[in-house]
DNA sequence: AAGTGGTCTAGACCACAGT
DNA sequence: CTGTGGTCTAGACCACTTA
């Protein structure tokens, strides 16, 4: 009811009796003042706000609209909501934001530099402690080490190790990786999951140390990540960013 | 009309003539079957897949279900949408996740160790160049900086400096700080709003070193945040975790 | 048993962007 | 102009949880 919305709200803030408050009826609005609120104070950590069907009322709007603008604050954390009980401010300053985390070809091309694939090694090898982990492999089974370099402007921009498993992967000739980065040939060939990765800081070794050029022991950021296909994990990669990569995390 | 769908559900289920597929009417299962014909290769990158209203035809459902499971796989950059144009499954490889980034107090109790916070130092400071630029201040304008650490049953989990301005924030009396850290009376005492952040790896200074309890120079994970009054950035803060520490990210 | 959030529906209008 | 996604509404039923 966009247009009668419109012309009813009208008709109401013309009426000389009433409307102490102005109608809000887009779930940005209702989301902003709910915000606005919490910020100010009115409700503070801990507090049990109005109901969806109260707020309605008092917003003027359906339950629905107030139904998605506090959808929105609980998927960002701010509040959160349990049947029955009602919906709370967060006591803790916990936040939940969007990661933004792109194939690395369109990361560099972003960037208006041109991308360039260099394969390092390509063998079959007996898997690193993280790798028997991440992919549920015993020590002497070998699984196919591919490593590589992607460069922004032929400066090396990150570098990858990726283990492939093929007892649960049927893989290509190995000497297409020379060409195409195992992570593209992955997602144009099988319909593989990402289960989630993790970030964190490790020291280069001195084989990834040469490969992007810069000291041993450079502190960089190294990200893994584990594909599956019918949940059974097939490929672990570690991509280890070159020194002074930042993640920016919008809130 | 949830139990008149299931009512008509039923009644075109039982109808001799027809519904080769079974009527998908919750919006996780509109998604589901989305996200399978993608990753089927019925939907190649590229493709620009039928409209809403197509859409609801064929699963039976209303088109703002549709439109909601359209929602969520847009949120999470699989499919890009346009009006008037259409929906389009992303060409790249990129991804939208969730990071769950909890106050650290949350974090250290959240695994089931105690809580304890050290303040190190507490001292008005010229700022470091990091400073300088992400609270717009110069080389002259001291700030106060608060060092900490937060330790999980006594040993030191993350090590943390932050600046505050006083040109544009009322202090209080820094000896409160022994106690509260800086985070949380932030949190309690000023409408903050973080204007996101940054993850990035650093090799440990001596300073920071000695107060996590490792060598120099080793890698660990940073993060670095800005708060901001009114769009002012009103404190820079970084926080040190201790090594091999890790962000697990959702997928 | 009752209250709260979660969702679905059918219809409508709007905003935007190609034609 | 036309077609597409974006949103709002009013009403309804369901799912979960507490009392």
């Amino acid at each position: 009811m966009a247009g009668p919305t419109n012309v009813s709200s009208s008709a109401l803030q013309s009426s000389g009796l009433v409307q102490h408050r102005r109608r809000l009826n887009t779930w940005q609005a209702i989301r902003a003042e709910v915000l606005r609120r919490i910020r100010a104070g009115e409700w503070p950590p801990g507090t049990l706000i109005p109901t969806e069907q109260a707020l309605s009322v008092e917003m003027g709007c359906a339950r629905a609209t107030v139904n998605r603008a506090m959808r929105e604050l609980a998927d960002s954390g701010i509040i959160q909501r349990r049947r029955k009980v009602g919906t709370r401010v967060t006591a803790t300053r916990s936040r939940r934001s969007t990661l933004r985390l792109p194939a690395i070809r369109d990361e560099i091309e972003g960037m208006g530099a041109s991308y360039r694939y260099v394969m390092t090694t390509c063998e079959m090898s007996l898997p690193s402690p993280e790798a028997m982990q991440a992919l549920q492999v015993d020590a002497q089974d070998s699984l196919l080490l591919v490593r590589s370099r992607h460069m922004a402007d032929d400066v090396p921009h990150c570098c990858e190790a990726i283990w492939l498993n093929p007892r649960v992967l049927s893989l290509p000739d190995p000497t297409i990786f020379e060409k195409e980065p195992p992570q593209e040939w992955l997602a144009r060939n099988l319909p593989v999951e990402q289960s989630g990765f993790s970030i964190l800081a490790e020291g280069l070794t001195s084989d990834c140390a040469l490969s992007l050029d810069v000291d041993p022991g450079t502190a960089v950021l190294l990200i893994e990540r584990v594909n599956s296909l019918d949940a059974i994990p097939v490929t672990f990669a570690r991509q280890f960013y070159s020194p002074n990569h930042r993640l920016m995390v919008d809130d």
